[in-house]
RNA sequence: GUGGCCAUAGUUCAGUUGGUUAGAACGCCAGGUUGUGGCCCUGGAGGCCGUGGGUUCAAGUCCCACUGGUCACCCCA
């Protein structure tokens, strides 16, 4: 039996996961610039609290969960997302009484049971944020600064920003029934999917990649005409302030988002850089999710970045993350110094320098090079001669400069000197 | 769930109209006067040619199935 990972979960090898530690490293210090703190929910929940949140009629939902029953009987779900885990525990923890405006961010693997391909896996890592507390469109347009803020910090730029409001609880159904109107009259030439959407999301029938469909309802009423005048003012606002910012976005008044929650401003950022899976992130207000989900009524924003894809975006710039080497290399000349090298090895390393040496045993040469290939800063060779002098040749490897050092000083000697870094 | 493409050393790939012991590059290991890396030279290890059937005197090569990968639909991050 040759056991392969699981179809749509992948390695990270190390020769990847600096790339992915600067990456992290890079959205934490953002997240933290603008005032949010991590929270960390478990990667499984009681499935209703994902069926209630996400919306039993989503995809999602629908057929993409990892659900199982436990040997209790309880039935549980691996996390398709973060959002619906993290008000679950801003409510059992009561996050709201400590202050006003709760704002955390999240970054962990998420599951989703889909066909894999270019962008999209079965376990996947999302990074997130969520601002908990406030009506303001103000506290909408710091996430979507957020979210783009570290694009810019990773140097991406070439993704495009989409806005939308989706009304809310008083205008959206309204709405809907409008459309759901509009929409009967030409059920019978628009795609299958769309058709069945009809009565259970209409405005998804709206953002139908179907070219016929589109042609279809390309005069259609879109949301953003109907909104009341709260959500026409929160709207107008969030387009001002992302103006004022100096936000390039474009109004799409057919965006829906996959997940029923969301209440008012909905937005994407999409990247022509990646295959058809082009979503960078994706978010918005959810209102009335909260309450949904048994708390006290309370406003909240956030959003969703999928982390593999901007990997690849950064893989296909070919970024380079910074990677960790050995400071010196001990190489051990002759047996009987091998034991005297293995005690200085660990000492650097107690002294906080990163030391290697060789445990294969190997010749000379060999030892070298393996110096060579790790980036080590720096090598020297012991053997008999060096322990009775208690002297070396200390090498720098890339300037091919030799200096002699006494041994019991080896570590002032590389202490402040050099980098271990490329 | 549906469809297209692909499957040969660790990796990227060659393998002629089916025809003897399946190749290259890179990587890996060992040497190049016995204590010094990168470049160069020499040598070496490493493949039931994804699996199972079939056609044929003969299959890595042709056919079928399966498995896996990949891309797209769908959906989304």
């Amino acid at each position: 039996m040759n056991y392969r990972a699981i179809k749509g979960t992948k390695d990270i090898l190390p020769s990847e996961t600096p790339r992915w530690q600067f990456v992290e490293q890079t959205i934490r210090d953002v997240f933290h610039r603008f005032n949010y703190k991590e929270i960390r929910t478990p990667v499984f929940e009681q499935t209703s609290l994902f069926a209630r949140s996400i919306g039993e009629l989503t995809d999602i939902v629908g057929k993409e969960m990892y659900t199982f029953v436990d040997r209790s009987e309880e039935s549980i779900t691996l996390r398709p997302e973060g959002t619906a885990s993290v008000m679950r525990s801003y409510i059992q923890n009561n996050l709201g009484q400590e202050q006003p405006l709760a704002k955390v961010y999240y970054i962990g693997p998420m599951f989703r049971q889909e066909r894999p391909q270019a962008g999209r896996l079965r376990q996947f890592h999302q990074f997130g944020a969520e601002a908990t507390g406030s009506p303001t469109p103000e506290t909408d347009v710091e996430i979507i600064a957020l979210a783009l803020e570290i694009y810019k910090q990773l140097g991406i730029t070439n993704y495009s920003l989409q806005i939308n409001s989706v009304g809310d609880e008083e205008c959206r159904p309204k709405y809907k029934e409008i459309l759901k109107t509009e929409l009967r009259k030409i059920a019978d030439k628009l795609s299958p999917e769309s058709q069945k959407r009809i009565d259970q999301n209409p405005m998804r029938v709206l953002d139908s990649k179907d070219e016929n469909d589109k042609a279809l309802t390309a005069a259609m009423p879109l949301i953003t005409d109907y909104l009341n005048e709260e959500c026409a003012e929160h709207f107008e606002r969030v387009k001002k302030l992302l103006t004022e910012y100096g936000i390039p976005f474009t109004v799409n008044g057919r965006l829906v988002r996959g997940l029923d929650y969301y209440t008012k401003t909905a937005f994407e950022i999409t990247s022509t850089e990646l295959g058809s899976q082009d979503a960078l992130a994706g978010g918005g207000r959810y209102d009335l999710l909260i309450e949904e989900l048994g708390g006290k009524k309370t406003p909240s924003v956030g959003f969703a970045a999928g982390m593999e894809r901007l990997m690849m975006i950064l893989e296909k710039k070919g970024f380079a993350a910074p990677e960790p080497h050995p400071m010196i290399f001990i190489a051990v000349a002759e047996d009987s110094a091998r034991d005297w090298v293995l005690k200085k090895t660990m000492e650097l390393r107690s002294l906080g320098i990163a030391a290697e040496t060789d445990l294969l045993r190997r010749s000379l040469k060999a030892q070298m090079k393996e110096a060579d290939r790790q980036g080590s800063t720096y090598a020297i060779v012991i053997g008999t001669t060096e322990l009775e002098k208690g002297k070396g040749l200390l090498k720098h490897l890339s300037d091919h400069s030799q200096r002699e050092v006494t041994l019991a000083d080896l570590h002032q000697y590389i202490r402040n000197d050099g980098t271990n870094k490329t």
